[in-house]
RNA sequence: CGGGAUGUAGCGCAGCUUGGUAGCGCACUUCGCUUGGGACGAAGGGGUCGCACGUUCGAAUCGUGUCAUCCCGACCA
């Protein structure tokens, strides 16, 4: 039987390398491909549990709570309430939005035990709405600011980059109630400048971009990228120097360059161009520059056929395809497809040829011809029409094809192409999205039913904006924005131990009792520390402190005889010999300077 | 969804072609030795070889199926 001694003066817990939980690893996981995945794994942050889903050790934890309370403390000082609420939902709600036939295979559903159709929350619009309609009665109630730091559950088609792309992952998720647009865009705003801050104190700088926004719905959106150099970037953001036009690749536009578009063609006929598949073999057989050609390309947008025009040297953004028709889903349709097209309207043609003369529908739909506004001022150019091996030259809107009354910006912008703002070249570069912010309007609250009674007795839906930061994606792009060869270098303000104290030897007495010394000092003054008592050569012990992270690392060797430990800086990697109590002080400042 | 690959100890891998009952490095345990950038020596512990069925006297190895994981493509007429 134990006794406990409650009267027993209780000692605090010393942090002892030994048995911090933690194991690094002296390679590389095989499975991980970019920086941040393979530094976690590495230094014992976390485990995959399976595809896309990740177990978050002490350490990791750690990390993401500090990143929370960031959030957290940010979030409060601007005026939101937090409040969680539940991860597992019914269909009822999705089905008031109108989202679950559209959200696609993303959304996890399940049933329970009686067949009810369920979800798991890949966020959270529906259940906010329905809270506020409940709770949300009156205009002197508005505006409001509820979030919440919860797991979310995303079934992705192709999970990776660890914690970068996971289908479980832990988000920061905000919605705004207000009566007016302006009081949704003063909102906007407000989390805008918060989002700014909470960036900056996680040691991340973000760029604000303009952005497409998506399935969540609504009109105007930002988002807050990480720029970064590496692979793990997925996002092209577009960005001017000279002004502060910033703009995901999905939305970004600009002003073209002149080029050349009005061909020699003279006359309108159609010649034989066998085999000329692509832009490129088509303007070789031609000898002609691909601003000369119409492009005409496939898609297939919620099962319905949609033509997309565009200069032969531009390429189509898909995204602005699709909000231009209006639609939610939108892939390129498959040669197969091409060809039974062709057969249901009586052409003979194939890829390379397709054009938009004469299509009439497809798969029971009408078919959509949406053109760019590169096109609509082209002058005898060249088209596909319909039949193999043959194109059409010396082409003309109105006499030869019929201009489509859908005109539209559908057009992937490329660096070098002028911004839209000053006209100075765009520059591009990969950037990692770590929050982003909507306008939704009535989106949700419309369809909802989600009114409150305003000053004139009129009941009216909530003007409503959301709000979201990846907790997780944030600890792994902090990876990726801070990390040499030897390990992760964390910013101070989210790692998740602040110094570490390394004893060369401890069978030294003297260099015990000074580590020991320095280890309780730190911790009296609110410093995160851990010190490393394990009877391992100095080597192993600074390769562990390197690949961890922490931020500074006091080590007490042989010069402790003469009263100097070695201060070291994992950022900079600076190094000096001096007083214990001098090392400590830095520390203590810098920690301190945090708050 | 298409294409490619891989599943053998916690991690990284060999063995498979040519079937004979499993091995290496790291990690882990013990002892010695060492102690400022992943030392060394010795002795140990740990795996029903993803799973199922089949072929065979005998299967990690051959066959079929299945599950899982990873990579590439979802990008152009």
């Amino acid at each position: 039987m134990i006794k406990f001694n409650y009267k027993q003066k209780r000692e605090s817990y010393i942090m002892k390398m030994s048995k911090l939980f933690v194991q690094t690893l002296r390679e590389y996981p095989s499975d991980a491909e970019v920086i941040s995945h393979k530094m976690l794994v590495r230094a014992g942050f976390i485990r995959k549990l399976t595809s896309g889903v990740y177990n978050y050790l002490p350490l990791m934890w750690r990390v993401l709570k500090k990143i929370e309370n960031i959030v957290r403390e940010e979030m409060d000082r601007a005026g939101a309430q937090e409040l969680l609420m539940p991860f597992v939902q019914p269909k009822e709600l999705w089905e008031e939005s109108g989202r679950w036939e559209v959200y696609g295979k993303e959304l996890m559903r399940l049933k329970d035990r009686h067949n009810r159709e369920m979800c798991l929350g890949p966020t959270h619009e529906e259940i906010i709405t329905a809270i506020a309609r409940d709770g949300l009665k009156s205009y002197k109630q508005l505006p409001v600011n509820l979030y919440q730091i919860q797991s979310k559950f995303r079934d992705e088609v192709r999970p990776r980059f660890g914690l970068l792309r996971g289908r479980e992952f832990i988000m920061k998720d905000a919605y705004s109630f207000d009566m007016t647009q302006e009081g949704l865009e003063k909102e906007y705003e407000n989390m805008a400048q918060a989002y700014t801050r909470i960036f900056k104190r996680c040691g991340l700088n973000t760029k604000m971009v303009q952005s497409d926004s998506g399935a969540i719905g609504g009109s105007v959106s930002h988002e807050f990228m990480v720029i970064t150099d590496t692979d793990a970037g997925e996002n092209d953001v577009f960005y001017c120097d000279s002004c502060d036009y910033s703009a995901n690749s999905n939305h970004a536009i600009s002003k073209l360059p002149d080029a050349k578009i009005v061909g020699d063609y003279t006359k309108a006929e159609i010649v034989d161009t066998p085999e000329t598949h692509s832009i490129e073999e088509l303007c070789g057989f031609l000898n002609i520059p691909a601003t000369l050609i119409v492009k005409t390309l496939v898609y297939i947008i919620d099962k319905k056929p949609v033509l997309a025009l565009i200069r032969g040297d531009k390429a189509v953004e898909e995204t602005k395809l699709m909000n231009a028709f209006g639609g939610t889903d939108i892939r390129i349709a498959t040669a197969g497809e091409i060809e039974e097209m062709m057969g249901v309207n009586g052409f003979e043609a194939e890829k390379g040829f397709i054009g938009p003369n004469g299509l009439k529908e497809y798969n029971g739909y009408p078919i959509t011809v949406i053109a760019d506004e590169t096109v609509k001022d082209m002058k005898n150019f060249v088209i596909g029409i319909n039949q193999k091996d043959k194109h059409g030259v010396g082409y003309n809107w109105g006499a030869d094809v019929k201009l489509p009354e859908t005109i539209a910006d559908i057009r992937l912008v490329e660096a070098g192409e002028l911004c839209p703002q000053c006209g100075k070249p765009l520059k591009v570069t990969r950037g990692i999205e770590v929050g982003n912010i909507f306008q939704l309007g009535t989106k949700y609250s419309a369809p909802m039913n989600a009114v409150y009674t305003d000053i004139d007795g009129k009941t009216k839906p909530y003007i409503m904006g959301c709000y979201g930061i990846g907790i997780s994606r944030t600890a792994a792009a902090a990876v990726e924005a801070h990390y040499d060869e030897h390990g992760i270098k964390w910013p101070l303000a989210i790692a998740p131990y602040h110094a570490i104290v390394i004893p060369v030897s401890t069978k030294d007495e003297l260099q015990m009792k000074v580590a020991n010394d320095i280890y309780e000092t730190l911790k009296k003054h609110g410093v995160e520390v851990v010190i490393d008592d394990r009877d391992e050569r100095a080597g192993v012990k600074f390769k562990d402190a390197d690949l961890i992270g922490f931020p500074y690392r006091i080590t007490v060797g042989k010069s402790i005889t003469e009263g100097l430990v070695e201060f070291k800086v994992r950022e900079n990697g600076e190094t000096s010999n001096i007083k214990p109590e001098e090392a400590a002080e830095i520390v203590v400042t810098a920690v301190h300077e945090l708050k």
